[in-house]
DNA sequence: TTGCTCCTCACGTCACGTGAGGTGGC
DNA sequence: TTGCTCCTCACGTCACGTGAGGTGGC
């Protein structure tokens, strides 16, 4: 009978680090975290020994710590199956592509704005807005599911209306209770004027909005998209501060025609302040 | 003589936080670093105060921090004029995409080798290499200056050995004597196999290579690109180390062809390992 | 003995967030 | 008195890097 066992060639933490492309402070960082654990640990000197086997998971943690991928999630991809961590893989970098298509819009308008120091490229305006009848739609949310509560409530509350035998009394418009961002999720009113009353079903509520002064500067669909409509706010911001008033209520945005109708650089709605 | 002193509109901390989309935490961290020093602190109560004017830097800083811009470049951004500021953020910027590049590139190596975890694409031989002459060019570098410098350093020895009568008596190789990458800077050899006895001039150096054995694999151009290459290296690891053997001396790199003439999924050089 | 590698704390980095515990004016 | 806003520490987060001070085998 020929048997003979060969013990696991077994490497310390120096030579592991060099093949797996780890540093030896990582490596035993991962070890406390239970996400790469040495083969074997010396009890008297503490000592770690990797086994070879373990250098594919090591390379891997590298390569995924390459694109900051936090190491929890690491953990979570390692423990997948094949398909399921090319998945995970592919929501991540498509969150990482998400966020940096932001900055890069961001970017291009730091670059107009920073070109343009003092300038403004906003007409601001003032109007008196009557009081209102509205059958309105609040709720509270984040950026991603912004827009299509916007659309899709709009037709809610269009559809509500004509249904009822009322007419439509004005521009839909939406007002921004909150700030809608990382930190903080609005809530967001979205209203439609109507010339008589009509009874609310579901979410919707009926109120009626205060007679008041509102300044106003008039933006293009382009001009709509993050970052850009932070300008359009504080243009309107400025000239409140300037002319020596005070925001009297939250700002808001009238959408006075519709999305599909026009080009990117047509008028596509007003960025609007109370003011007193 | 009609003469008025307006006192300049002053803001709490918590107004200037809503109005700069900065928290208040970042508002003292910022008075701290000198970056945004309020107007005014009342020295009783500690009471931070800032002017209306302060409001463009500090939205400006806040939209500089969504580019995940350090406070240190931000601050050097905001002491420039209008056109190196522009300039410096596209050079940030350009930064960030190209690091955004290295890794979409690795995502996709990635998933190529999720799906084929424990597949080898790669086909491992060997080879006996004699005892040969080479003229050399060593050095220290980083990631940016290495393929650079391998093409420069090529086209100095072919010129040289040519200039000197000699010939040249196999492929150019490059040997990698230490990593090359954001914490290790090599060094590289440049090599060239050379018939006879060559002066060297400058930076080269004439050096004999022992014989020896390699195991190697050729790699297409496509493949020799970052992040993919490290597979080929993995390989060949692999290879040496499945079959008992041990890595006797660095890895390199044998352009058997010219970069040029080639297609991206032609055959264009082989990463070797000598072992014993 | 010297040099090398390994060990365990402990503290630093970066840009904040999150309490803890207290003040001051309406 | 209650609630709100402000203050200053101090500690937590994340993924390590960087010593300090010590051990163990060649």
């Amino acid at each position: 009978m020929m048997s003979h066992t060969t013990a696991p060639p077994l490497m310390t933490i120096g030579a592991f680090s060099r093949s797996s492309r780890l540093s030896v402070k990582a490596l035993r960082l991962y070890d406390q975290l239970g996400l790469l654990v040495p083969a074997r640990i010396d009890a008297d000197s503490g000592y770690r020994y990797y086994s070879a086997d373990q250098v594919d998971r090591a390379r891997l943690i590298s390569l995924l710590r390459r694109l900051d991928m936090p190491l929890q999630r690491i953990a979570a991809v390692l423990d997948m199956s094949a398909s399921e961590a090319v998945a995970e893989l592919g929501r991540f970098w498509s969150e990482v592509e998400e966020s940096v298509a932001v900055r890069r819009r961001l970017v291009a308008y730091l670059e107009r704005h920073l070109e343009g120091r003092g300038e403004t490229m906003y007409d601001v305006r003032t109007r008196q807005v009557p009081k209102q009848r509205a059958l309105t739609i609040q709720r509270a949310l984040t950026v991603e599911g912004l827009s299509d509560f916007i659309m899709e409530s709009t037709g809610v509350l269009y559809t509500h209306v004509e249904k009822s035998g009322a007419k439509t009394a004005g521009p839909s418009f939406v007002i921004y209770h909150g700030e809608v961002n990382e930190d903080s999720d609005g809530p967001v009113e979205v209203c439609l004027p109507v010339d008589s009353d009509v009874d609310p079903v579901g979410e919707m509520t009926l109120r009626t909005e205060p007679a008041h002064t509102e300044a106003y500067t008039t933006i293009t669909l382009q001009q709509c998209k993050f970052p850009g409509i932070l300008e359009a706010y504080s243009a309107v911001e400025g000239w409140i501060q300037e002319n020596g008033h005070e925001i009297a209520a939250s700002p808001r945005e009238v959408y006075f025609v519709e999305h599909s109708k026009i080009g990117p650089d047509d008028p596509f709605c007003d960025v609007a302040y109370p003011f007193r």
